[in-house]
DNA sequence: GTGGGGGTTCACTCAGATAATCACAATAAG
DNA sequence: CTTATTGTGATTATCTGAGTGAACCCCCAC
């Protein structure tokens, strides 16, 4: 992200290095030491652009990471361990720590959770949005009902409405446009309805939801500035919960009124 | 690791999401909005140490993360996604980041991997040991010897052997104290030989690893200098690879004369 | 319409960290 | 013994981000 995100392999490795908390140096120097297989300092400081006298102190960081290996001689010389091992490090230590994260953040969590709440929120972004219609899905206790394109019904969606209806919610799903009820239809959990679109023609496209009655989402697909092709930041959403809540309100009519034609 | 990483949670929260590359703004911020609930930037600022002005950059950062909404009134009020939402996102992101990490460096890693390699290479930490042990097992084609304290027969350890000797790989393992036949005999897969233990009484307690007779690790649990009771830092290995290598050569001659007994 | 107060944003300073360079000591080779 | 190369430490420059304060804006009261 700071310097060329291009698709060279070098610079994507170096990158992801960084997010994963080692030094400029150290990234360079371990994919240098990947490509060398093993090398001394000299080599390093030749492929890398670091200089020769910091790739001692860079080593040493990989090092207390587990990512290098150093032989005690003159001149010293490194070796990196695999690609695979380096993925499984990192993978274990951020897995570890979004558990931690977690478990800490579920003790801080008020046991009154956000029962009125007078505003309405929103959210921008694909992945930000399914992230609130699976935690909403999560918290319900008897009811969920969801209107959604079917592209905009993910694997996580999907897991959360399946685990939702395990535990005896009932489960309500339709889709928007057509091909939904042919594609997707199976991968719905039992007892789901999967109703006719037809209502929905002509309604902006995007995801209704509503959940207990008490908690709703409403979000659509804008046709975002043509910068990247209909990726991340293409669905803004507004959500609110609690019975007087005006979103709520007015979803909840909205539901009753389709349901009753 | 900063400031106090005491039991407090909402330490171990902070410390967490700055690993995860947030500020500390924006992860103070974010641990207090979850606290509350939902608030304003005077709650947040009251509660969490953070400059009321700030307060607003730090929920614009969280906000591109995906972890708060923001509520478009005055005062704005901001709140905080849920706990399983959050560690749902940041493991999501960081298992990609590994991958493309992963297959980056599979590209950079020359053809010829470490064939002849003259000198030895140490390592140290029980963690690395076994990353080490993995690779190498993996990287079997023909052989795997392997004697081992089974506190340090860990499941990535097994995983590796098993696998190893689902493609052909003649597999190996022994215990190095009396424990081990009993309690783990059954978590090795079939056909590994786990021999009796009387040969290495009186050896140092450690691992012994050998790979198609062309990779050698030794490593020996040293009593750390009690700092932690007997964690990380505890083991202290050294390996080397080729046919020539002098640890190679060694290690061999040692496992054969223990064969021939 | 005008003045006050709280809310929001922007601009600036300062400190800590990290990148980058240099000087020197230690070692091996010739 | 000399010299080139390696390893270690000290030093400087640069940069990000924490922390602070001032200006702007809007709403409300007067």
């Amino acid at each position: 992200m700071t310097s060329n995100d291009s698709g060279d392999p070098r610079s994507i490795a170096v990158d992801q290095l960084e997010a994963f908390g080692l030094s400029t140096y150290a990234a360079r120097t371990f994919v240098a030491l990947t490509g060398l297989g093993e090398g001394t300092a000299k080599d390093v400081s030749a492929l890398a652009e670091v200089p020769r006298t910091r790739v001692y102190d860079a080593a040493a960081e990989l090092r207390e990471h587990g990512l290098v290996d150093v032989q005690q001689s003159t001149p010293k010389r490194f070796t990196a361990v695999s690609a695979e091992t380096t993925g499984r490090r990192f993978r274990r230590e951020y897995t570890r720590r979004a558990d931690a994260l977690t478990a800490a953040l579920d003790e801080i969590e008020p046991v009154t959770p956000n029962a009125e709440q007078r505003g309405v929120w929103t959210v921008t972004g694909r992945e930000m949005v399914s992230d609130r219609v699976v935690e909403f899905v999560e918290g319900a206790s008897e009811e969920v009902v969801l209107v959604t394109l079917d592209v905009l019904l993910t694997d996580a969606v999907v897991d959360a409405l399946r685990s939702a209806a395990d535990r005896g919610v009932a489960v309500r799903v339709s889709g928007m446009d057509f091909s939904a009820a042919d594609e997707d239809g199976d991968r719905l959990p039992e007892g789901c309805g999967f109703e006719s679109p037809r209502a929905w023609t002509g309604v902006p496209a995007g995801r209704l939801l509503m959940v207990d009655r008490r908690r709703t989402l409403a979000s659509v697909l804008v046709d975002g500035t043509g910068e990247h092709p209909s990726s991340a930041r293409d669905e803004t959403a507004i959500w609110g919960a609690g019975e007087t809540n005006s979103l709520v309100v007015v979803l909840k009519a909205m539901f009753a009124w389709l349901n009753g034609e």
